[in-house]
DNA sequence: GATATTTGACCCGA
DNA sequence: TCGGGTCAAATATC
């Protein structure tokens, strides 16, 4: 399969998760049978293996217009397509709207510096702009990520310009060394508003300008991703339990990647949408749409 | 001290 | 004139 559409990415880096999954499962097999890790691990293959067929049913059952979208592969933007209407309004100089995705994550892998914030009408949360980090090399992609209002623990992330430094080919295309993932497991306690500190809030950062780190387990919350979860989430992660999580990656063999982590990272909070509405519906990839 | 984030001000197009 | 995108100084964090 190709990396040609972010359904495809998605589904590739979940199938990943799920054989890493499975072979957590196994060595928390080995190492105590019928153990509560366990059952984690058996409710990350099922997480897992929901995404990947709904995203295999979607993808099935979804033409996308050729000239619409354009294979923006992580890490590869591909050229825009034939120029369109322009699009609504967008100021100095900056290209034509790329790609809109609705996520419950804003990670995709590439390194973003946060530039502004803005408060939208009609909108309950603000809008954040994101310029790439790798700015400096001449790399002008940027992109603008809102909350959406129907789900807010979902994100509309919009993506302008594209990717022309080195540094995110490097991230997308050395299979070996992705960004180490940070899962943040901060508190069980629920309620604040606080940025996600507090809350069940996720995130994958890397070291400074693309170097590498060793993967971490962090108490600090990035600004790059925050997954709040509100209210009637709060039982779904009673069983967060940070030290049984600590553990549990402590205990993890170190793929290089560090898999585990960064699987636990998307896939917490996918089934964290999932709860809250269909659970048929796609939560973590809901639409593309091309604007042009 | 270097780097990242925040936030008010400014600018531009509708 | 207003809404939205960007700039840049101030502030926070590492």
């Amino acid at each position: 399969m190709t990396l040609d559409t972010p359904a495809a990415v998605v589904l590739e880096l979940m199938t990943m998760g799920q054989q890493s999954a499975a072979h957590l499962g196994d060595l928390l097999r080995a190492a105590s049978p019928a153990s509560p890790p366990q059952e984690l691990a058996a409710e990350i293959l099922r997480c897992c293996g929901r995404v990947i067929d709904m995203i295999r049913a979607t993808s099935a059952g979804r033409k996308r217009k050729a000239a619409e979208y354009q294979a923006p592969a992580l890490g590869a933007w591909s050229p825009p397509p034939p120029p369109g209407p322009p699009p609504k309004r967008r100021g100095r100089g900056a290209e034509a709207v790329k790609e809109v995705v609705t996520s419950c994550t804003t990670v995709d892998g590439f390194i973003w510096r946060k530039y502004g914030q803005k408060d939208i009408n009609g909108h309950k949360h603000p809008r954040l702009y994101y310029r790439c980090a790798h700015r400096q090399q001449g790399c002008n992609a940027t992109r603008r990520v809102q909350r959406t209002r129907d789900q807010p623990a979902a994100y509309e992330i919009a993506y302008y310009g594209e990717h022309t430094c080195r540094g995110a080919a490097a991230c997308q295309q050395h299979g070996a060394a992705p960004p180490p993932a940070v899962v943040d497991f901060g508190s069980n306690s629920l309620g604040s508003d606080d940025a996600g500190r507090g809350s069940p809030a996720a995130s994958m950062s890397q070291g400074q300008q693309g170097g590498w780190s060793p993967p971490s387990v962090s108490a600090s919350p990035s600004s790059e991703v925050e997954l709040e979860l509100e209210g009637a989430h709060a039982h779904e992660w009673e069983w967060h339990d940070p030290a049984t999580i600590d553990e549990l990656i402590g205990a993890t063999p170190y793929y290089g990647s560090d898999p585990v982590t960064e699987f636990l990272d998307g896939c917490l909070g996918w089934e964290a949408v999932l709860n809250e509405n269909d659970p048929l519906d796609l939560p973590g990839l809901h639409h593309f749409a091309m604007f042009q």
